[in-house]
DNA sequence: CTGAAAGCGCTAACAG
DNA sequence: CTGTTAGCGCTTTCAG
């Protein structure tokens, strides 16, 4: 049996409530002696209070959720560690779990955490699961990170993807590609997808290059299939109906794309550009080192946490849901030609 | 105001006992009214139980925590994916945390984690809290990954260092290498550091190898101690007193090695050649690819929560603490030359 | 088959 | 300056 404060007030001679006190720094009013005796017996002990039973009575856990799309992707852990930091700083403790991509896991994640009783939820949302958050949401702040949240208005972290396109597409265009493929996750509800999608196509427009359908290819993350999709799309005869370069809509894809490319035995640029959005640490590592539109990840991870914090701590009155829109940066590397 | 247990009761007719009872699957015994009656009432008021309340009562939580050592290295997160999914297979929720290989900050996640009234813990531990953790593991199980604890037995499951270092080191010698520098993180209290520096010695002196001391480099990970550290190693003047190769301990090691090496205009394998511990994903992409000595990360993160579970539902007069080791493997790529 | 009552370990009025 | 009391929301004997 792990030892209560019941116990520690019975050897320190005092009652429960001023332990209590004493365990919640309320010991302006305290004598000294009662003070030293309750901290030299907890000390004695090893006391340490029941964190569930403080928060029942509370109905405060200190505690905030974040669920993560794919913990395997840098991406998200260098959001979780922004997350992560600004909460450690405002003394709340973090239960961090991976939807894996996968909705039924995030709605489980989501009932967990609430019925855990957290202060608040980042979500890298799938998308499919906006009546749940909404209406937790009512109770409970949470503040979406990355990924928007269709219909329903929520606090929302994430970047200007529309801007990064249009970075990435000019640099192409300005590089001599005029046929330029663009490879995606399915885009059903995924809200940066969509707009990298739509800010593609856009940009083609503003280039005067034609939108073709069959260069925007719509992929699994399965190498199998990556290959066969850069089969279709490479491996026509006439050079002139073959884009020269690839946009790659994710960090994921752009990895799996690279690995793939290579595997075919088809050289970066000469043959074929990439260039993707995201950037992680090793991207210049690889072989040429890719060029990417990046995000400033960590800061991100910072400012959900603390726009998060803030709603906590104003209470469910504060003002209305906003939205915060950060920069992308194209960084120029060596997989796009000269 | 949640709804509570008592409303639920209420609105059905019944007794907080019978929701409860409800709640807990045992309708063997209950009137297929009352049971329809009271999902009725759950449903209509969307009512979810307050996991606090009922872990306070129980004194079990069905959460097991786990504090990685640094969640930005792929070895982490594949750990954890293991971890994860033998996890919710078994119906136990993780919190998942962050030492970010600070002692500090392990302690207070441990204290948190224990506070929180966890099931069970596992740790990638920084060796420098082997005290708490043994005290800790007396009323709660824990399991250590990847890094023993030394002076205390606790359960454990890692790989076995020495075997792969040594097929590192054969390899090199076969490909004719016969100076083997090494990269290292400090290696006090990490056992797996320890492991592989000893290990490094023993395979050089087996191929009659002489072991130098200022080729066995330690190094923090910042990028220009890295490349200091490199220059010191290969700018020598004579060729002869240069090693040829470089075993780097872990996966950030590498990556930071071959980033360093790509930066001083050296070429890899031809002038320098690389082998690292730990596999990643990118590993391949990387000019060269690197060779590396794998482990089974998410093998070994399905194991530790296989066996903590055990732990778990054994009670905690099981048996002995048991260590589990896993056997690396040689995957050769191109970083070493032919 | 169901209800009453006690209590998990803590906090928070309210007294004194 | 400190103790008494009454819960937080749930589970669990024990009756009936």
């Amino acid at each position: 049996m792990a030892v209560t404060i019941a116990e520690v007030a019975r050897r320190a001679g005092v009652s429960k409530s001023t332990v209590s006190r004493y365990l919640n720094g309320l010991y302006d009013h305290m004598g000294v002696d009662t003070k030293e005796r309750i901290a030299q017996v907890i000390a004695e002990l090893d006391y340490r209070p029941n964190a569930l039973a403080r928060s029942l009575k509370q109905k405060r856990t200190h505690t905030v959720g974040a669920i993560v799309a794919n913990i395997l992707n840098p991406f998200s852990t260098s959001i979780i560690r922004g997350i992560e930091d600004t909460l450690n700083e405002a003394g709340f403790n973090l239960i961090l779990c991976n939807a894996d991509d996968d909705p039924a896991k995030e709605r489980d994640y989501v009932n967990m955490l609430v019925d855990k009783q957290i202060d608040g939820l980042i979500i890298n949302t799938t998308g499919c699961n906006n009546e749940l958050i909404a209406q937790v949401n009512q109770t409970i702040p949470i503040v979406l990170i990355d990924r928007k949240a269709s219909d329903i208005t929520i606090d929302t972290v994430t970047v200007d993807s529309a801007k990064g396109v249009r970075q990435a597409i000019d640099h192409l265009v300005a590089l001599g590609h005029a046929g330029i493929a663009m490879l995606t996750l399915p885009y059903d509800h995924v809200s940066p997808r969509l707009e990298r999608v739509q800010a593609y196509q856009a940009a083609l427009a503003v280039h005067n290059l034609a939108f073709r359908e069959e260069w925007l290819v719509q992929t699994s993350m399965e190498d199998e299939v990556i290959l066969s999709k850069l089969h279709a799309l490479l491996d026509g005869e006439v050079t002139a109906d073959k884009p020269t370069s690839i946009f790659c809509a994710n960090n994921m894809i752009t990895m799996s794309v690279v690995k793939a490319i290579k595997q075919m035995g088809v050289t970066i640029p000469k043959e074929i550009a990439v260039l993707g959005f995201d950037d992680w640490e090793w991207a210049q590592l690889i072989d040429p080192p890719v060029t990417v539109v990046a995000q400033p990840v960590y800061d991100m991870g910072n400012k959900a946490a603390d726009l998060l914090i803030k709603r906590i701590k104003g209470g469910r009155s504060s003002k209305k849901p906003i939205t915060i829109l950060f920069e992308p940066q194209l960084l120029k590397r060596k997989s796009c030609g000269e």
